[in-house]
DNA sequence: GATGAATGAGCTTTCATTCAT
DNA sequence: TATGAATGAAAGCTCATTCAT
């Protein structure tokens, strides 16, 4: 067709033999999706430029749509593949019975608390809350999947602990959502505006501290 | 992503009359403020346009320009103001002196939490955590001259509790941090993911359910 | 925002003081319209950049979108406007009272030539033609609004011929397409192969050669 | 402009065994080039994806460049392809020696019509004003090799009428256009607008009733 | 030969910003 | 001051073409 000039660069003969590209087939969608949550996480949806995310995994543009519709896409994939963490977290944590609510607390948070480390999971509520308008659909997925039956755990621990007389009489769902707020501060300032602090915190301290006055603040009087 | 939905205000067909008074040119740069504060907040700085934010203004795109320098300009003004209403609230609520280190936790938190409600400063915390990494001066602003006084403030009436006998043996500054974590997500989850939620709690409630467990989590035993 | 170079060029002072855009508001959708028709006619709609047609029209790329949803909006708008101008035509050519059927067709032949020729009318053919499978909403209409009356129109007139005894017996709707294919032909030609002919043909002398052959084929016997 | 639709054929759930014959390699540029003219012919060479044709003719993208150097040269492979078929027609149909020169018109075009509606060669009008300047040299080579050479057996038919006193006086080239222009819009028409139409026409009535006006039209009053 | 993952140039579209009015 | 048409840089996305497999 008229009017197409070939403008390639003359590849410099001399350079090392290595390959313009490897097939990275069923690697690729993982390391996008990991360059893509961490500029989402530090900077928005809407400021990463697929750009950055490409350059960050060691691909072009291009590739992206490869494996993502569109940058929407990858974004509701990526959430969605960091909520899948949780399933087989769920699985491997299941024999929880314990003896008092107070330890069954204990339990879950210690239990938790290192899942959301060691996984991407911990750095989803930062993402939610700021693209929740953007996202409805996510935002809902991630309540009704995550939120809701994460709530739901804590307040079944905390009903029965009012039940057996171990824990003084409150409402057990805003119970949860006190018992919860210390540890989702936690996620959200770490991926925001801790890095900022000049004094870091010891992440396992404060949790400490957490239990500690809630769980005393919960136990019934002696 | 969500589409922009276009929510202009129908216009008024009947001819509007020579008005009884003039908007004062002294009112438009705070109209523009309270406009972006509430588009930044729901979608986010990147995501936001000029355009959206006029019309909800009622001016045009130009006029913005005329009263701030650029789009980043409007957001940081818009932060340094909501930061100012906390210089009033100060001086309203200095005369503080109670009888006990757990009263004084009340009285602040029932006092800040009026506050928090009718002014925009409530607003801040969901907008410097999404826009964090964008607007590191802003950042570090928000943490001098907001997050590390009022975590001082807490700090202080604990130590003093402390110090009493009044409260258990816990690092003051990590106290307050948890106390002050439920009143923190409180205020992102409204502006976030709450609108999403189908059981909306009453944010009083909440309060008070934190209030006592917290409190009673960190008096000493009698 | 962090991260955003203004890399404005130095504009030369001592250029003249030729303004750098000038505001034409009403003018606009129709210099652009007329630039796109060039080369969407010439080139066809996708090999056609929307650069070249801003650059045709005087304006930049930016400005097309202001006028036009997209590039389908501005093709479909071309179409509209080119065939809006049919609808003054027809007014103004209404009178068309004869005293024979022949008569008729000279007199709606050249009438319509004229009209082809002067206006963008006659290079829809061409368009519709090619992007017909991309647009079938263009294309329906076009059929509906000027192809289905153009064809009854002749159509009508042929009947009247037979009727009266001064056409021969035949299909007046296929004598009706055979008698509208030389000019359909023409406009064809002309916008796509015509300008690679060594020889060009006088269209006046074509015409004519085609009505003396075609009506004569019409006329009965005397 | 109409979406690009996955006309993907259901892939065979049977999982076929050794096939009796496989296919030769010698095959496979007919085969690309079928499925390349149908898509270029619907949706214009430029609309048309180098994906959608492999997908067409059953093979991957990258086996078109195999056989082809680009997609320009597989339009141009195609249209050559298309007009190497008039070889053989032409041969077939030399022996065309008539009584009269209205005899020899319409055993022409009875033999044309039959040849241009089996083979891909009523294909390539369509094709070539819809890339005419896209592809000057196709055109070019279009107009020499078949447009030229057709007008000029035509228009010799006819002056050997009108020498013979058969027909009337006319330009013999301007009527052989006229002459051959119900021919071409049929085949033009027919790939393009012809399948939003309603109601349909028989290709050999229309061609008739062409006949039975055009000849009757050049034929001298006895 | 055939594949299809990857590339990269180039396209359409967006939008903060400018500036003639 | 206020406007909004126009700009232009940059974003998202497409797709012909390449090349490791």
């Amino acid at each position: 067709m008229l009017d197409r000039q070939e403008k390639r660069q003359a590849e410099n003969p001399l350079e090392s033999r290595e390959p313009r590209w490897r097939r990275r087939k069923d690697d690729r969608p993982k390391e996008i999706m990991d360059a893509a949550l961490a500029l989402f996480l530090e900077n928005g949806f809407s400021a990463t430029r697929l750009e950055d995310i490409a350059a960050r995994a060691n691909v072009t543009k291009g590739t992206l749509f490869i494996y993502f519709t569109n940058k929407d896409d990858l974004f509701q994939s990526l959430i969605r593949e960091g909520m899948s963490q949780m399933d087989s977290f769920r699985e491997a944590s299941r024999l929880n019975v314990r003896v008092s609510a107070q330890e069954t607390l204990l339990f879950i948070t210690n239990n938790w608390w290192k899942f959301l480390t060691d996984s991407d999971f911990g750095k989803l509520p930062k993402l939610i809350i700021s693209e929740a308008a953007n996202f409805p659909d996510i935002t809902t997925l991630y309540l009704e999947q995550v939120v809701i039956p994460t709530r739901a755990m804590i307040a079944e621990v905390i009903s029965q602990g009012i039940a057996s007389g171990e824990f003084i009489q409150v409402d057990p769902k805003l119970a949860a959502r006190v018992f919860l707020a210390p540890l989702f501060m936690l996620l959200t300032w770490r991926y925001s505006v801790a890095p900022f602090e000049k004094e870091a915190i010891d992440d396992l301290e404060y949790i400490n501290t957490h239990l500690k006055i809630t769980i005393q603040g919960l136990l019934a009087k002696a």
